[in-house]
RNA sequence: GGUCCGGUAGCUCAGUUGGAUAGAGCAUCAGCCUUCUAAGCUGAGGGUCAUUGGUUCGAAUCCAAUCCGGAUCACCA
């Protein structure tokens, strides 16, 4: 339990002592961390007590003050200031705690549970490489399935990759018409790159055509339909459909260069998938869910033979699920994969990591699933997160708008070696370590640039402005994280030193304010990887590592650790640097940046 | 128009089940390297928490209305 419960838990036990016969409301008590400005470590709000035991707030803070000290383990003094109880806590608490779990790699952490869990992101389309917006959707749904798995959950990270369906269908055939058998190895590019020049150049010529069909007398509309081109794609889908020998080796031919720039790009992103599912393999599924919603009479079928759900008395619309020609459409394969995947992994909880763009779709697909009773429907969890947009509006791929996700961690693995060159800091370095050092640097700034955001806020990035590595980032953890590392090896010390170091050591002398600072932080951990994983927000980790490593920078900048008052504020304060470091580390590590222990 | 999300310092964002004088970073200005890494630290300026009303000991937080911005409401995916 934490500090902060414990003391919540004494003075609820003390009301109920002092005033046996008031019958108290549940969470009367309120327990927050103490201001600054104040004496104390947390506080206690007297203010919802007082009318119903008609008390002033001096005499019943003195009255639970003083019970508190007398009776609690954990309580040293208070303080009343104008309805606020400071509570101390005792030193020796602290210094217990920190004994407890400072070389503790895995404290915060929840032992694991019987229930499963999917997360479901990335889910990229293979007609053109990830861009700015994708990196959001992955480092949210990676960061999210490990701060799962930590606070105990069985994590199956999954990606359904769509690989079938017009847009294609559009790749292949500008390929097709104007490759001359161009492959990934034949140009030099990244597979994925190089499928994506060609849907561009699907929409420049189906623009071009557009524009020719209206000057020769076509309306738009007319035009748009009859582009010879977009003709020529779905043509292609319809072979593909009906299992065009040509068309299927040409679509996995394309679809394999894309899987292997994808790789590349996953793996340098340090994210993986337990689970992958593709569309081509799922997107018949579902009928038979619809099959069984008309039986049960959820479902009803207009006179074109189309399948519909009434959702009116929801606040939504009619949603189709079948065409009239008995065809499937997005929702209907969705329905289907819900309930694979559910009974596929036998799943407590299944999380769609989704742009909110997709809001009522996701709605309406847990709405379906419950009204025809599925299993799977309670268990649906979209997690919904804002778009990345530039400054001149969303990203469109189609025109070629998009920051390229390579080419942005190229740019910022760069911006590290230029920043880590200028500050002078290069040297005791092998080549090797700089290009891992750059690496770490470059894609930690990018990772929690995208995370340190609240998941549903949109964002707007623009490119012009490079990511900056001083203040709110990642390097600034990083750089803590490394003066600590580079203490501890002055001190001969390792990162993770045997209990028996400081076995030892007692307290005698009182705890700093700039110590304390450090202690409370610590104490703290569990509750906000608790936050995190319940609210699906790994932001609240990097603002939690953020203050931890401005702490540290204060403590750091105030007191010397190396040559502390004596021995004992030495070896107090290795614990304590120990501890913030393993924390940083392993949060972030949970948000899949990584912590140098040089730079 | 219906539904949903957002609006906090010049900019980007924190702000816990309602709690003390609303906090960070960037940018601006002023200090701090002979001492464990200055990618750092200390300080200053900067606010009608979109607006109005309500709930109460107390509201950025809860409720209602209004204004502004966005998403969505396809026999597209």
């Amino acid at each position: 339990m934490t500090l902060a419960a414990q003391l919540k838990l004494a003075a609820e036990q003390t009301l109920h002592k002092l005033f046996p016969e008031i019958d108290f409301p549940a969470n009367i008590v309120t327990v927050n961390q103490t201001k600054p400005e104040f004496p104390g470590d947390y506080t206690i709000v007297l203010f919802p007590f007082l009318k119903l035991l008609r008390q002033k707030p001096d005499t019943l803070g003195i009255l639970i003050g003083d019970h508190l000290v007398a009776h609690s383990s954990i309580v040293s003094s208070y303080q009343i200031v104008s309805g606020f109880l400071n509570l101390a806590v005792k030193d020796s608490v602290w210094f217990a705690f920190l004994q407890n779990q400072f070389n503790n790699p895995h404290f915060g952490e929840i032992p694991r549970q019987d229930n499963r869990v999917m997360v479901e992101y990335s889910s990229p389309n293979t007609n053109k490489p990830l861009h700015f917006g994708h990196l959001r959707n992955i480092f949210l749904g990676f960061a999210t399935g490990e701060i799962l798995k930590a606070t105990g959950q069985q994590v199956v990270k999954a990606n359904l990759v769509n690989d079938r369906g017009i847009h294609i269908c559009k790749s292949m055939i500008a390929w097709k018409r104007y490759a001359n058998g161009a492959t990934p190895q034949s140009e030099g590019i990244k597979g994925d790159h190089l499928v994506g020049d060609y849907y561009v150049k699907f929409n420049d010529v189906y623009k071009h055509e557009v524009a020719e069909g209206v000057s020769k007398g076509m309306t738009q509309e007319e035009a748009e339909k009859n582009a010879p081109i977009m003709k020529e794609a779905q043509e292609m889908l319809r072979q593909w459909e009906a299992g065009d020998p040509e068309t299927r080796t040409l679509w996995q031919t394309m679809n394999a260069w894309v899987y292997d720039g994808f790789k590349v790009s996953y793996c340098r992103l340090g994210v993986d998938f337990d689970k992958w599912y593709y569309e081509s393999d799922t997107y018949l599924l579902g009928k038979k869910i619809v099959e069984e919603g008309l039986k049960k009479e959820v479902l009803f079928k207009k006179s074109d033979g189309s399948v519909w759900i009434d959702l009116t008395t929801d606040g939504l619309d009619e949603k189709l699920l079948l065409r009239g020609d008995g065809t499937s459409v997005y929702i209907t394969q969705d329905l289907g994969t819900a309930k694979l995947k559910f009974d596929e992994f036998k799943l407590a909880q299944s999380i769609y990591v989704i742009a909110d763009e997709q809001n009522y779709h996701m709605q309406v697909l847990k709405l379906i699933l419950k009204k025809m009773n599925e299993p799977c429907a309670d268990g649906i969890f979209h997690l919904s997160y804002g778009m990345v947009e530039l400054p001149s509006g969303r990203m469109k791929s189609r025109e070629g708008t998009v920051v390229d996700a390579d080419d942005m961690m190229d740019e910022m693995v760069r911006l590290a070696k230029e920043q880590t060159e200028q500050a002078g800091k290069t040297e005791g370095f092998t080549t090797d370590e700089l290009t891992k050092l750059y690496e770490t640097i470059g894609m930690g700034a990018l990772k929690f640039y995208l995370l340190r955001v609240d998941p549903k806020k949109k964002m707007i990035f623009d490119p012009k402005e490079s990511i900056d590595l001083h203040g709110f980032t990642a390097t600034f953890i990083q750089y803590a994280h490394a003066r600590i590392c580079s203490i501890l090896r002055k001190e001969n010390c390792p990162l993770m030193p045997d209990s028996s170091r400081f076995q030892s050591l007692t307290l005698s002398q009182n705890i700093l304010p700039a110590e304390k600072k450090l202690f409370v932080s610590l104490e703290q951990y569990p509750s906000v990887l608790l936050t995190a994983a319940e609210e699906y927000n790994p932001s609240a980790l990097c603002n939690y590592c953020f203050q931890l490593a401005q702490q540290f920078n204060s403590f750091y900048d105030e007191h010397s650790i190396s040559k502390a008052e004596n021995e004992e504020k030495k070896h107090l304060r290795l614990m304590l640097i120990i501890m913030t470091a393993s924390v940083l580390r392993h949060a972030m590590q949970l948000c899949g940046i990584r912590m140098p222990e040089k730079m």
